[in-house]
DNA sequence: TCATCACATTCATTAAAATAGAAAGATTGA
DNA sequence: TCAATCTTTCTATTTTAATGAATGTGATGA
């Protein structure tokens, strides 16, 4: 199989583009013979005219129409990444690429998406996954932002930078009921039902200690790592779910569910753990610059 | 400015997806010692390092990373066009550049192009202009098909066909009224104003020279060679417009507008002009087959 | 009509580049 | 630790690209 030689093709290029051998020489600083003759060995090379030579114009063939249409793809693609090592912002089409724990509300993914959602301009990449896998992306320079709701492992390896972005209460929410009798925390958990997030989210660790001091075992009917999956949960159960109101704002907002308490002293942190890169993707410049409250 | 060296970067692109540079080697029939030197001088010129080396393993630094992504972008065209240009049918997205008349039915057009509508894996390009213009430019295969209610001028130095894709009767439509005395044609013209399409298109030819045997001069309106124009004149007009009833197709629906008189022996006819082509656009050919009546 | 210009092309020569092969250094895995 | 496997370096060689002068060919204008 003939391979494509690159340098012919970018020659064709710039005739093509200058309409003719000598203008396309003189930007090339090359000389016209030089243009003529790899140009001929690229048409020989795909076995297609590229030009007709009609007297001294040159004009494209069909495969010439074809061929410049994919040259511009390329050595466009070429430029920029030219421009984007050298520093210089490109114009383009941007791509942002966002990691996001399997568990992390989705609202809260949402909010922080918002600016960019419905520019034409901007490629947005979400992909969950867990915290190992997403940092390994984030690493290998697969992924520019994980969000999530613990910070980053301290890692003198690697240069993980954890921004805070927001801290939200942490409160049980249930299905609205007729009879409300009013929630005394904790002693009630001692009959209410319980839907929690997994021991590993921070929020949990915090509120099995609270119940812990108070001499409580409460009664868990589920526990899920999962914020979409425990915000359905919750609004099918008869238990209470142990969630940051963000997760099901529109519950709450339509009736569907209550909030039965708001703990104290509880909150749920969200994080957008990044690496300081050389080349930084200024969409993502734009999200931290909105919502970055500190940094750590 | 230092200008990208292409079979450099091919050649990294290479490195970068076999995972090293003996693999790569063997699957180029390179000695690894070739694609070694020339990495490098490609970090040199780039002024970035793609790789860290961490041992014998070859890991994609940042600007690696953007650098294969354009790489993958570049030589996936490149592999398209030889492919095309072999005559293999490329799986990618495709692309049809469709040129139309802009006195045509939109809702002509629509029904041609409806087949390709909403595919997402093609792209759909509709430029408007003149007979002219759009001729030209389906002589520099700027376009794929042009759309038109005349089959091309018979032209001995380039092979253009006309596809006879659909002939439609021609009314006189006009503003439903309440009382509706039945029309008499030709004899009503006399009082009646009427919308016309303009002097250049085949029904009005055809019109003036039955109405011309008759001994009537209508009362013209209006003069329009644009038949979105038209329609919309001939909502808000109180004459008569001489237009293919699928022209206003949805305002017959409607009720808005009603069916006068069909006026027996004018068509108008819609054809899809095409030039005989070495690398076919397999999108037009579906859409031939499905609309093509005869062929001129 | 003929001279002239502007351009593409051809050819032989020179300059530049890419490549292979041998050998060295380094790391992984048994 | 040893062997196998890679990447890398160095130098000689081959391949490829570029030049400059010469050629041919339409277009332009007096």
């Amino acid at each position: 199989m003939p391979i494509l030689n690159y340098h012919h093709l970018r020659y064709f290029w710039a005739i093509a583009h200058e309409g003719g051998v000598t203008r396309a020489a003189e930007r090339l600083n090359l000389s016209p013979s030089a243009l003529s003759l790899q140009l001929h060995t690229l048409e020989q090379q795909l076995g297609h005219k590229l030009f007709d030579r009609q007297g001294k114009r040159l004009i494209l063939t069909e495969a010439g129409r074809i061929a410049l249409e994919h040259a511009d793809i390329m050595f466009q693609a070429g430029e920029e990444l030219m421009s984007t090592l050298a520093g210089r912002p490109t114009a383009s089409r941007q791509i942002l690429r966002v990691g996001a724990l399997t568990t992390l509300s989705r609202n809260f993914q949402l909010e922080f998406l918002r600016p960019l959602i419905g520019r034409s301009d901007v490629e947005l990449i979400v992909r969950s996954g867990v915290m190992r896998d997403l940092l390994a992306q984030l690493e290998a320079h697969a992924l520019d932002v994980v969000l999530a709701n613990s910070a980053s492992p301290r890692d003198a390896r690697t240069a993980l930078r954890s921004h805070l972005l927001d801290q939200q209460p942490v409160s049980l929410v249930g299905r609205r009921k007729a009879k409300a009798p009013r929630f005394r925390f904790p002693d009630d958990l001692r009959s209410v039902p319980v839907l929690l997030p997994s021991l590993d989210s921070e929020i949990r660790i915090t509120f099995d200690r609270v119940l812990e001091l108070a001499g409580i075992r409460p009664i868990v009917l589920a526990e899920v790592d999962d914020m979409a999956m425990l915000r359905l949960l919750a609004r099918e159960s008869e238990g209470l779910a142990l969630v940051p109101p963000i997760v099901v704002r529109d519950e709450l907002a339509g009736g569907v569910l209550v909030e039965r308490y708001r703990i104290p002293d509880i909150t749920e942190s969200f994080y957008a753990i990044v690496q300081k890169r050389r080349f930084p993707n200024q969409l993502l410049g734009e999200l931290l610059m909105r919502s970055v409250h500190t940094q750590t």
